[in-house]
DNA sequence: AACAATATTACAAATGTTTTCATTATTGGC
DNA sequence: GCCAATAATGAAAACATTTGTAATATTGTT
């Protein structure tokens, strides 16, 4: 009963129905106050009546916010971005924005293209993961002056604002945390790091921290494995395989970490008393895990919240505004992680 | 050096940059092959040179497709929705639309008003998790005549198409084979099923195919918990403390039995020997823990990929298409499932 | 009851495109 | 070189809104 006339109610239907002229209805909507209540009435009942519904396209080429927000992320479907990109997406919404999200599979090439359509929609603001971008994403970026955020690692020194952790004081701690348990045979496994600062800084981190106690990683240990349990679960199965086992196995990942535990759980090879294994991350999870694994902790959730306020101030405050911030990882000792076996 | 003039540019000063008409640059983008080499040459020119880039907006207003789709999910960060969310937007990527994405939590009336968002933003498509929504919701879809998608779930009779799976199905499946192995004593863990049909959908699957066996659930094995791998452990604790175990646990989706695996590894329960676990979905990482867990399989990414065509195929064909699509759940035994122990 | 002040509403221009139709350029055939 | 086709371009209207300004209606005051 809400489709009186043939086809899709504009406003000036509505102004019709509701005996007043269109601007009237616009201002009904915009600025209320500065409608008459009794007229509004009409108008509401004009506007239900139709099943008039508001055409923010129209209102966008008015130079007025679009109320989207473009994410780009490498992919969805990895455990840490799910749980930021909901959290994120809550609290966008609760602020009145929608998110236009894209994802481009660690390239990031793709990502300037999407950033483009992001740009060809008028998001009003982007929110890109990580510090690593092609030039051109970045150029672009601020020759259109979009406010732009930097979402997930932080950096001082950053071309855009960014909210998000220290990837490398994660590996950092986390190199300290199994150095100062003892473990000079350690492994590590890592993701790929072409296109993925946040991968490449946490290894840095892990290394620098190791060399502090004159420790290093053999190339034979530098376990290379895409963020799935699958994939490793087979490397550390492999490297069991090989026969010369570290004291350590350092993970990229709290994923990586859990393909590790299992391997090792198959094999019978006891954690910790003879393989201590760490994440980084503490997914949701890690912590239930038999044993619960020992990781850096790096707040998903406050991470996306606190982007999502940060975003939506540089879209709407005028002046320029800091908004960086700095969520600090945090050392998550739990009952994967012991001291080297003597023998 | 993109930046000539003082504001941003718009087709006029693209126009007047390279010396033609307004008609002749937007024809030059979307009818390319209606004008000349030459003078598309210098309109690419200028378009660099001003760094123009192509307002959406503007064009959606004059009823061109928007280029977006709206999904609407409950939330994002579940493995299951996150690798279906993944390949949906990858696909529809490809297929040249952007997503416009935003979660209710299992809230059906927030549903309702992220649906009319995306009617507000013009999206050219929606696409819905699940069968069951409100009436509202419903209506003003079809009202709107918005092409619409029901993702995830499959019935013949919903009232917009669907593609997805067959979720009693899913749950007779496992039910049939826990069953089958000759369990009569089984417990069950699930979420809450309000305003989530595929849990309430698998539950009574999996009521049915005991009941073939004449095999019901007690009351006090009837566990509800929400899909986190936490709340699951804790859960099965509990029930490990009461004292009177099932010899099978049949979970509603894999996350749950994740977690019902930790609780019985810890209290040194052997699965299968003593208990029997089975989840729903068959998640990234199922077949890899330790042990290889018994599920059903809920082709998350073909259900995203074949979903997206879908939508579009809606969205682009002028009359009435059929895209429905049943995917239909596999069982996977692996090595979390065996007979009960006789005692 | 008339006046000014204020509240409310309407008109018209503007926004950044696309598209129809008309006009101008270019081409091939002779 | 001229003519008819045909190709390429331009002018102007249309799209669904918002907003500044002007016009009208409603008040309160005396």
């Amino acid at each position: 009963m809400a489709d009186k006339s043939k086809r899709k109610a504009d406003i000036i239907a509505v102004a019709k129905a509701a005996r007043v002229s269109p601007s009237t209805v616009s201002r009904s909507f915009n600025h209320p106050d500065l409608v008459k209540a009794t007229t509004r009435k009409k108008i509401d009942a004009a506007v239900r009546r139709l099943g008039y519904i508001r055409n923010r396209a129209a209102q966008t080429i008015h130079g007025i916010r679009s109320g989207t927000i473009g994410l780009i992320v490498p992919t969805v479907d990895q455990a840490i971005f799910a749980e930021m990109i909901q959290s994120f997406s809550e609290a966008v919404e609760e602020l009145g924005f929608t998110i236009l999200l894209a994802s481009h599979g660690f390239n990031l090439d793709r990502e300037y293209s999407l950033t483009r359509k992001m740009l060809e929609h008028r998001v009003d603001g982007v929110a890109l993961i990580g510090i690593e971008h092609t030039q051109d994403t970045l150029d672009l970026l601020a020759q259109q002056e979009m406010p732009t955020l930097l979402l997930w690692s932080f950096s001082p020194n950053a071309p855009f604002p960014c909210v998000g952790s220290d990837n490398y004081a994660a590996g950092a701690l986390i190199g300290r945390h199994v150095a100062g348990l003892g473990h000079r045979r350690v492994a590590a496994m890592f993701p790929p790091v072409e296109g993925n600062d946040r991968a490449s800084l946490r290894f840095a981190g892990v290394k620098d921290a190791l060399a502090e106690v004159g420790c290093s990683i053999p190339e034979a240990w530098q376990l290379v494995a895409p963020y799935s349990v699958a994939t490793a679960k087979s490397a550390v199965e492999a490297l069991i395989a090989e026969g010369d086992m570290p004291t350590a196995i350092i993970c990229g990942n709290d994923v990586l970490a859990w393909g590790a535990l299992h391997a090792l759980n198959r094999a019978g090879i006891d954690v910790p008393g003879r393989v201590t294994v760490t994440g980084i991350g503490d997914f949701k999870g890690s912590k239930e895990f038999e044993p619960s694994l020992s990781t850096v902790r790096i707040p998903a959730r406050t991470i996306g919240a606190r982007a999502a306020e940060a975003i939506v101030e540089l879209t709407t405050s005028e002046g320029v505004v800091d908004v960086a911030a700095l969520i600090p990882p945090e050392i998550m000792v739990r009952a994967t992680s012991g001291p080297p076996r003597e023998d």
